[in-house]
Parts: C-alpha cells; sequence; structure tokens
DNA sequence: GCCCGGAATTAACATATGTGAACGCCCCGA
DNA sequence: TCGGGGCGTTCACATATGTTAATTCCGGGC
C-alpha cells in the first residue's frame, strides 16, 4: 500500500478545520516534519516546558494532565489521532501542564518558526490553526461542566461518548465499536471520580447495556440512546460549523 | 477628569498581551465600538446565538455558563474589567455557552468583520488576539483540575485566589481587599458545589483568617499564604510571559 | 422608621462517592 | 511451568458533600 507523507495528514487536518487554497496546501507540504513514536507513559511536553515545536498526533492517544498538591493527577482533556495537541505552545511560552502518550503514539514534531512563518504568510493557515486551538477550548469548557455539573453516572458516559464521536470523526468506529485502552485508573483521573466508583458506574452502564468498555473496546451499540442517558450533545466539538 | 476612550482601553490590553507597533495601535485607534450598559442577569449572548461581533468588558464582571439536564446551571469561567470574553467567536460559528453580566456592566461590541479585517493586515493583533484566547483556553484547564482534583476547601480558595490575582493585575485590588460582588450560590455553581456547602468553606477560610468574603467585598491579607493553603500557583495565568 | 425579599447561616439528616483491603484474572517473562 | 505484577472486581466501612427547611441578617424601597 502507499506510504502516506504525514504532510498529507497535516494538510487533510486543517482543510477539515477550514478550506485551504492552492498556495496553501503546497506551502504546507513542504513543512519538515520530524516523526517519532513514543511509547505509554512517556511525556511529550512537560508542565514549565519552553517547547520550540508542537506536534500532531499521528495515531495513538494521549493526555493533558497536571498534579494537584495532594498529588493526585488530574487528567485535563484526551487526544485522539489528527489532534493538533500543543498548538498554544506557540504563542504561550511555557507549558502549564503535561501531555503523556497513554499509549504507543505516533507523533510529528514541527518547528514553531515554521508555523509562525506559515502564519504571517498565509492567514488561511492562521486561521484554521486559531480554529484549531478555539474547539480545544471549547471542550475544555465542557469538560467543566461535565465534571462540575454531572453526577458519577452522567459523567463517565459523557466522557465515553465524547471520545467515541471524535473517534468516530476520524474513521476509527466500526460497527459501533472501536479501540480505547484506557485503563479504569485513568478514566477516573479524568473524571475526577475513584477508581472504585469507576468500577461501580461502568458495570451501571454495562447493566444498562448502553455503553461497555471491556478490554480495550469501547462499544455504544446505540449512539442516540447513549447521549440521551449521559446528557451529552455533540455540537460544542464545533465539526461541521459553517 | 478626562474621559478615556474605549479604544485606548483595547489597545492597552492588547499591548500587555503583546508589544503593538506605531501602525497597529493607529488602526486600532480607529475601530468602531458601540459601547453598551448591562444589567445584572442580562446575557451578552446566548448558547447557540451565532453572533456577528465581539466584545471587550470594560467595567463589571461577566461569566460563561452551560445548563446541564437536571437543570442546574454550571459556570465555566469568570470574566472580569479588561477581558475580551467571546473573542472565540471570531472562528467558531455559533456560541457553545452562554455569557451572562453579573453584575452592572459596561461593555463595548467590535463587528466581526472588523476584527478579521485588522488580523489579516496586522499579524501582530493576530497574535495578541490568538494569545488572548489561548490564556482563556489555560485557565478553562486549571478549572478543570481544580473542580476534577480538589476538595471543597482548596476549590473554593483556589477560585477566590485567582480572581484576586487577575483583579490585582488590572489594578482593583487595594490593601489586600477588592469589589467582589458575587453570591454564595453564583460562586458554588462555579465551583460544583451546593450553596451550603459553600456557606460553611467559606467559613472555614473565614476561621483561619486566609481569605474572607464578606458584603461584596474580598479580602485576602496574606496573599502568598492564601495562595499556598488554596494550592494556588498564579503560573498558568500567563502573565508576564515571556 | 418600617417592611419586604433576597441572601447568609444553621441544623438535622440523606447519600454519593472515597478508602483500604482482599481476591481473582490474565498476560508476560524467566 | 511457575511467579509476579498490573488490572478489574468486590466488600465493608468512612466521609465529604448534598438536601430540605427553618431562622436570621441586611439592604433597599416606601
Amino acid at each position: 500500500m502507499a506510504a502516506i507523507s504525514p504532510q498529507a495528514v497535516f494538510i487533510e487536518k486543517l482543510a477539515a478545520i477550514f478550506p485551504l487554497g492552492a498556495a496553501e496546501r503546497t506551502a504546507l507540504e513542504n513543512v519538515p516534519v520530524k516523526v517519532v513514536e513514543l511509547r505509554r507513559g512517556q511525556d511529550v511536553v512537560r508542565q514549565g516546558d519552553r517547547p520550540t515545536r508542537c506536534c500532531i498526533l499521528f495515531e495513538g492517544f494521549a493526555c493533558w494532565s497536571k498534579v494537584t498538591k495532594e498529588a493526585n493527577r488530574q487528567i485535563l482533556g484526551i487526544h485522539i489521532p489528527g489532534d493538533l495537541p500543543d498548538l498554544h505552545s506557540l504563542h504561550l511560552s511555557f507549558m502549564d501542564s503535561t501531555l503523556t502518550a497513554m499509549t504507543t503514539c505516533s507523533v510529528g514534531y514541527v518547528k514553531h518558526e515554521v508555523v509562525r512563518d506559515l502564519c504571517d504568510r498565509y492567514p488561511g493557515i492562521a486561521r484554521a490553526l486559531w480554529r484549531s486551538t478555539l474547539v480545544d477550548g471549547a471542550i475544555f469548557r465542557e469538560w467543566v461542566a461535565n465534571i462540575g455539573g454531572r453526577q458519577a453516572y452522567q459523567r463517565i458516559g459523557h466522557l465515553l461518548c465524547e471520545i467515541f464521536v471524535r473517534l468516530s470523526a476520524v474513521g476509527r468506529v466500526v460497527d459501533g465499536r472501536c479501540r480505547l485502552p484506557f485503563t479504569q485508573s485513568e478514566l477516573a483521573e479524568a473524571a475526577g471520580l475513584s477508581i472504585v466508583h469507576v468500577n461501580r458506574t461502568l458495570q451501571e452502564w454495562r447493566k444498562q447495556g448502553l455503553i461497555e468498555l471491556l478490554s480495550g473496546q469501547l462499544t455504544i451499540p446505540d449512539l442516540a440512546a447513549a447521549c440521551e442517558a449521559a446528557d451529552f450533545d455533540p455540537s460544542y466539538l464545533h465539526f461541521k460549523d459553517g
């Protein structure tokens, strides 16, 4: 099968965000991208770092997290293939949280100076990248609402529905099912719950037959029903947002 | 005393974010700004709206919120004088949450087309505005960490420290004290706690002598001590971030 | 100066969620 | 084949926080 260049993935990602012209596409094709494989648990960037590059996540799952004083880690957001997790490093000089590979990941690094130059020369690219960071912001807002305003059952459901829908948008869902190798402990850190309670809650969802997370597979047989039960409305993801 | 033009406030805000050149300042001085007074409780923009303008908050407090299915409102973030709350409406076609005046507010509206044009012509302005939205994102991230990862005592303290420090940066804190006319019910909606528990928690802070919120006045006599107790580190606000 | 209503406070009680610990499963490496 | 470790599961129990409701406080309007 034909190899797909990392640049092509990048271009399609941006084009999905914002229509790109021919000149912009050409410029993007020539962007140097350094592809790297990361092992599960490796940090991409750490809180306090002053990175000189940002990345695109080609394959795998990664998450942002912070550690609070009582030494528990809170996961702030999750990234899936195709995401541009740390675009904000472009204009915030240091990292306020840590990005970690949750699985084996394949990421492509692009130098800040290259991206900045692209933005200055092509306002359309700047807009697409800016918009990408704004969608990330919208997701953080929803996480605040989810963690602050919903009980454990809906909170976990909402989280899983979000990831399911986002994975679906990049073609990772087949037959109501996708790979999602998260540990219950990670889910707990993301939802702000204890492991034990996540376990109870997942079993409740399983019993209802609406959501099943088992051996690294997430199954949602009836998405509409699950969304309803989890109080999940995907509009904040700003998909076909024109 | 001399009247300060709304444009001047806008320019100083942006200049604080990112150095502006003379041409950029001149361009900003000619931006048409429509100043409007809002009463407490009035919405600036509503979830689902497709605004054609964005705003700058000159005076007063405003907050983003969403309503969850069980009909409780979750406050997602708080804006103080000088903020640009809804800049993201520039590239996200509809609002995913509602911006409401928490007090009497004075806001200035600027048309999207004007801002977009400015961004296209002055990359420096585009960068400053983009950066402003990125700082908002950083604050949302911290809110996720705060609500998901801290107990009520620290959670409330963290919230109040954040607002205190931000108000301090725009000169609203005098003698360890500033105006903060929030209701305990609003605090509860922001922290994801019940009113009663917010009350208990505020009393605990008061008893410790670290934070006092009384009759619309927030007092933090020893900021360093309060930050320590609330596990608050202001770096995520990205103030002098160079 | 009095009354009204929203906000703060308090109390008693209910419950969602956390904690600690034990157990079994399963994969993997020696 | 055995042993170890991570992960999921379960249990009994602890506690942070929610709920309901009554009481007090306080500022604003008449």
